[in-house]
DNA sequence: TAATGTGAACTTCTTCACAGCC
DNA sequence: GGCTGTGAAGAAGTTCACATTA
């Protein structure tokens, strides 16, 4: 197949694959089936092998995928079969949780520096990251060259998220991932991602109020 | 049309009508056609009336949607025109983080308790949120009945969050936002929502790579 | 003129179903 | 028997374009 356009929805399973895939290694196993990709991730198994589809042929036919191959096929599409050095702008709370947050190492993203603008935080370690040492926001540029920094992270109130997101991009940033409640505006050459943790909320009593009018549809 | 099925994706982008609604209206506006929402957004002005015609006919041709009325209608159909009582399990880094959180209370979400199964945080009032204290997981089933919670909040460690979920719905839980970094599996009456924000950083990393693959598409 | 609401056309995504391989 | 890869069919979601209302 080989598809030259891919759907945006089978890149995001992508990545449940593969975060699948190093649960079932973690198990021992070193083959799969797109069943059981599939089960565990709620999808159908044809669902799972039209998304590989799209970038190769990974499977062996009467086997499945092994574990390893396929992992590593997948980091190389996602580009995390190498390490991306990240910034974090937004010091509070989130910002705090964020930079301390051992998963993004372990998926190949290297937090480099982190900004804040209150004067009363620059200066002094990242609670928790110790070998960080909160920067101002003028410092952006500079760092973004230094360590070739292409993504970076968004946690500032709402009310500064697009200002921040401009200094970024003016600063050579290619990628944001926003977790201000608001939309971003950028140029689009830039990739952006949201992450607004109300709205999740927000989709949750939604579904609960649904359930509530058409209960129980069994299948 | 107000259709009884309504695409998931329709429900999504109605969080973020609110949120751009709210915005608006803190800018003072009292009225917002659909071509303004759906710029503010990246959407066209075609998707934001369709999206709201799922659930009723809230316009005024010649004239847009009044925001506080359209606000309002939101706020009823996401089921937010209430409180919810939550809970959260974890206290750590990103559960501290969540708990002090201001954007959950604004949007209607109420953080009744929070729980940890490591017996030296077990007593200790939430950092930056003194007037919780932690409890055991046992308490749960207590506070969900005490509470009338729906709602649950998960920040533990990928290994034990099928054990917390597993709790969770036991003790009546219908609604899981689940933060650690795997799938989990709940009976089909409750509702699951999951944020994994390596994930999303590698949605980045993949668009980054496609645009050097072939670049400046613009239209 | 400005703007909604909506059937129809279109596009995108998912599932089916089966040839082919182990 | 088990399992992949994929064209074809089907379902779902988006955009168009226009009648309609203020």
């Amino acid at each position: 197949m080989k598809a030259d356009h891919i759907p945006a929805p089978a890149v995001k399973r992508l990545s449940l694959y593969l975060r699948e895939l190093e649960n079932l290694q973690r198990g021992g196993r070193t083959t799969v089936s797109s069943r059981r990709l599939g089960d565990a991730l709620g999808l159908t198994d044809a669902q799972v092998r039209k998304d590989l589809a799209y970038f190769g042929q990974f499977g062996h036919p009467g086997i499945g995928y092994d574990i390893t191959e396929l992992s590593t096929e997948i980091r190389r599409i996602l580009g995390t079969d190498r390490t991306w050095n990240i910034l974090l702008v937004g010091a509070g709370n989130l910002g705090t949780a964020l930079a301390a947050y051992r998963g993004f190492s372990k998926r190949g993203f290297h937090l480099v520096a982190v900004f804040d603008s209150d004067p009363r935080k620059i200066g002094r370690p990242v609670p928790s990251v110790e070998s960080i040492t909160i920067q101002p926001l003028g410092e952006i540029a500079k760092t973004v060259k230094q360590y070739d920094v292409r993504l970076a992270i968004i946690s500032v109130p709402a009310e500064a998220a697009q200002q921040v997101a401009d200094l970024l991009v003016e600063a050579g940033v290619r990628g944001v991932l926003n977790f201000a409640p608001t939309a971003l505006t950028v140029p689009s050459e830039i990739a952006v991602s949201a992450v607004d943790m109300a709205v999740q909320l927000e989709q949750l009593s939604f579904q609960l109020g649904m359930m509530q009018r058409l209960p129980a549809r069994s299948g």
